[in-house]
DNA sequence: GTCACGGGCGAGAGCGCTCTCGGATCACGT
DNA sequence: ACGTGATCCGAGAGCGCTCTCGCCCGTGAC
């Protein structure tokens, strides 16, 4: 192990410089106010010392840590089946570094974990947080409310917010549901049917009010939930076509649904897309490719979901004023487009 | 907004207590020599105001940040394409959680990033990292090794780490790649071919080598290289068709080009596995179980090589002494085994 | 030439904590 | 009753930085 060589500090750079720690403060926070030549020795000294800033020091006096948190309450299922929340990350990570903040993640699996986590961000150690949350009993939002931490949500979270609202960033689940099924009507199908989410998650039902703006007169025996598991679309498959033999569309919830619901339909003997069409929810690669056939699907852009919720939270922190309630009326949420990807199956 | 509520510091708990702030600090970190009564009347005091420690206060004269890195060298494909780094995720921050360390994760594209995050951890800010870097022409590793900052490596890098050795935790692809041909051979099949993944990296490599272990004197138009992806899959899998007719089982470098590789076969009439046996590598979730058939293939336990990568940082950096690199002789890989998980394909 | 003014710079306090050191306290043996 | 350790606790310095304050010097107006 190399010899923890003992960093430079301030001072150091100040010696060399022949100049004052406060100078060599103003030089690099790039602040004004320091002639040319005398910032351009400093920058000189930093340069051969190898001067990092010590930021725990920083820390102290400014009360700034440029470090955000990213919770992601899921217990195990979703996370890791799917790379979304890889993409995510991407995203969040990419606006971070080019903010100079730090990107500190918490993953939580049950009640003591969000405790731990709930302690960890009101004891002031990042500036903020973007909290993935999807089920509808976390105490996690409470908690971190409490705290009075600039938050910003991913997906729509299910509770309204109390005074400010909340921040959120999501896609247009409602609508790209919406485009699903018009789809499937416009390639002459009536007979549509739709295998839910998990219905304790927003973005299930969100698809599913979509499914109902265009369905509103459904048969209510072509709505089967899922639970965003490939087997749940095995089943709920074989429940509609049990009910409803004579069906001629299905919008899945999402991707893996979907798949599981292609292997019931070939199983049966039905042909996609000739006898039904399916559309499934996500563009979830490489799952929508290598289905048999390809997946038409909605796709949503994952990273830029990130992006935005960091942009978001970035701008809290930086502009002095305005959190992000009181930036507009009630719950903002921003909400991402989706795109239809015709593929094969519809 | 809740109006930020200075946080009460050491000196408040003190003065509620009515002892010196060093006495409150014996008792929040669990040192001992405090007389219970006393100690007692802190944690009150402690719990009254909600007390919770100033971080970059207590790093600042400790040294210690309780932070580690964990940095994902990836240029897009392989960590978005698949679960893999959600679990190894998972892995990494159980183990750090458990011992109250944060994890600040690093996510880099490329070089400019890995110059930055080369500053970063040679800033100080954490006290060790765990680095994922499978790609040849790496330059983060030496700036890790100058900045002489306590690291563990997730998969075998492809340097020697100079004097000291490298700290790596890496699946034993070799010894499963063996298995799987071993199994293949047990089924009676002698014409096997193996699509390799991108050679660039360690994983390819190795499973190549213990493809050869076994097939010593295998016909060399049988391997065929890929690069971990559905589409290479299929080249391959095409190129070998079109080389080698007679073949009779593959074993591919991952599950993805196994897919790719299984809809070429179907493709050209060979049915799976009466034709052609198929076996992967990495039992990847869902699209080992999704594929038609079902993938037979060799698993690796993902969580745990996170898990244990975190140990062996964390250990080292306890035990004051015995850095990693002098706790065993030269590099110090830690293998962890494989299992081959037999489904319908092999 | 004098005075007011303003921009550039340094002195110094202080952020909240840890840790060393020495003083107080107590039990015990003589 | 007094010395002797051992034990418990507090005073105070200092970690590396930022930021306010005021000094100094240069400039322009008169």
């Amino acid at each position: 192990m190399t010899d923890t060589a003992p960093r430079p500090t301030l001072e150091a750079v100040a010696a060399r410089a022949g100049v004052s720690r406060a100078t060599v403060s103003r030089v690099v926070n790039g602040s004004h106010g320091v002639r040319e030549r005398l910032a351009e020795r400093v920058r000189r000294a930093v340069e051969e010392l190898g001067y990092v800033p010590n930021q725990a020091a920083r820390s102290l006096v400014t009360k700034r840590h440029d470090a955000i948190a990213v919770i992601v309450a899921e217990p195990e299922t979703r996370v890791f089946a799917d790379p979304f929340f890889a993409r995510q990350l991407r995203g969040i990570s990419k606006e971070l570094t080019a903010h100079d903040n730090q990107l500190v993640l918490l993953l939580t699996e049950d009640r003591d974990d969000h405790v731990r986590v709930g302690r960890y961000v009101a004891g002031g150690h990042v500036d903020g947080a973007l909290v993935f949350s999807l089920h509808i009993d976390d105490p996690l939002p409470e908690l971190i409310r409490q705290a009075g931490l600039p938050t910003v949500y991913g997906g729509r979270p299910d509770f309204s917010g109390g005074q400010g609202g909340v921040v959120y960033v999501d896609s247009d689940n409602r609508g790209g549901a919406r485009d699903a099924v018009r789809h499937l009507l416009g390639l002459g199908r009536s007979r549509i049917a739709h295998i839910t989410g998990a219905l304790d998650q927003t973005a299930a039902v969100d698809r599913l009010d979509g499914f109902r703006d265009v369905m509103a007169d459904a048969d209510p025996r072509l709505v089967v939930e899922g639970d965003f598991t490939p087997a749940s679309g095995e089943r709920a498959m074989r429940e509609l076509l049990d009910r409803c033999p004579s069906l001629d569309a299905v919008f899945a919830g999402n991707d893996l649904m979907a798949a599981g619901a292609l292997r019931v339909l070939r199983e049966h003997g039905r042909r996609v897309p000739d006898d039904v069409a399916v559309v499934g929810f996500d563009d979830m690669l490489p799952i929508a490719e290598q289905t048999d056939p390809p997946l038409t699907t909605v796709r949503q852009d994952i990273e830029e979901m990130g992006r935005l919720m960091a942009r978001l939270l970035l701008r809290d922190l930086d502009g002095t004023g305005t959190p992000p309630e009181a930036a507009g009326a009630g719950s903002d949420g921003l909400i991402l487009p989706t795109t239809l990807i015709r593929r094969a199956s519809a």
